[in-house]
DNA sequence: GCCAAGGCAGCTA
DNA sequence: CTAGCTGCCTTGG
């Protein structure tokens, strides 16, 4: 539920909005874009999205049907249509790489901003098991909290809560289902079927004995070692008492 | 404030 | 080795 001071009370019959538009033809420009969101469509490998934004940023992001209901049933603000996207929307879209567009993320619990923003550090392309996120933001053992709190991601895509998969290999649920959660990482370039097959010999952390450094598998440097010189391990603490140490880049839970 | 319900993990049969 | 069962932690009702 979102908390916004400005609109306290404000359960917004249509009558009021209706209001408040009209005040905004008077009003200094300013004060209804610091109510009110804009919306856009914008396109992505997982079809057409309702992006809404606030003059502070983007605060949701949405796919499929139902778009307007889905933001009035979050948040407590007039939706309105936007002439232009938001200053780095479709970029970040397209490479994948956050600080490309400002977030609103007003009104999420400390929980929730921190297991975002350890999921925005994901690299495109990569894939971080949930148990990593909640050691990352010192709560090991909140693992399936970090899973409910991603669930209600208000802004999927910008914030890569789908580079988050289950510790067994499965790619694991999605807020806009795990098949688009699938889509997302192929388009990204993930080789899943190549994780399916690790996960398959219960490979979870590839090692390099030239390097005695041990990565999760789809870490830029674990792609990178040679074949001949990589060594697969169920766990860290396998890997480790083989002498290897974690990789700094992808920090796999030591 | 209590309870049930989650985008999970790890262990037991 | 898979299927289940049990713990864990935050939220929403």
């Amino acid at each position: 539920m979102t908390h916004d001071p400005l609109l306290e009370g404000t359960e917004a019959p249509d009558g009021l909005l209706a209001a408040l538009a009209g005040l905004a033809a008077d009003a200094p420009r300013g004060l209804f874009d610091r109510i009110a969101a804009r919306w856009v469509h914008v396109p992505s490998p997982i079809g057409e999205l309702g992006v809404a934004f606030t003059d502070q940023g983007v605060a949701y992001v949405h796919a499929g049907e139902g778009f307007a209901e889905a933001f009035r049933k979050r948040f407590a603000r007039p939706l309105l249509p936007a002439e232009r996207p938001p200053a780095g929307l479709l970029p970040a879209l397209r490479t994948g790489r956050p600080s490309k567009v400002r977030l609103d993320l007003r009104g999420l619990s400390d929980f929730q901003r921190d297991v975002l923003e350890a999921a925005r550090t994901i690299p495109r392309g990569e894939v971080r098991p949930y148990s990593w996120i909640a050691e990352r933001i010192g709560r090991p053992g909140a693992v399936r909290a970090v899973g409910t709190a991603l669930g209600r991601n208000p802004v999927p895509l910008l914030i890569p809560c789908h580079r988050v998969t289950r510790s067994d290999g499965v790619v694991g649920d999605y807020v806009f289902g795990s098949a688009a959660k699938e889509r997302l990482l192929l388009a990204e370039g993930a080789d899943l079927e190549r994780l399916r097959e690790l996960a398959g010999e219960r490979v979870f952390y590839l090692a390099s004995d030239t390097t005695g450094v041990v990565c999760f598998p789809t870490c830029h440097n674990a792609r990178r070692i040679t074949p001949r010189h990589r060594h697969g391990f169920r766990t860290v603490a396998q890997a480790a008492a083989a002498g290897y140490r974690p990789c700094r880049t992808c920090r796999p839970a030591a």
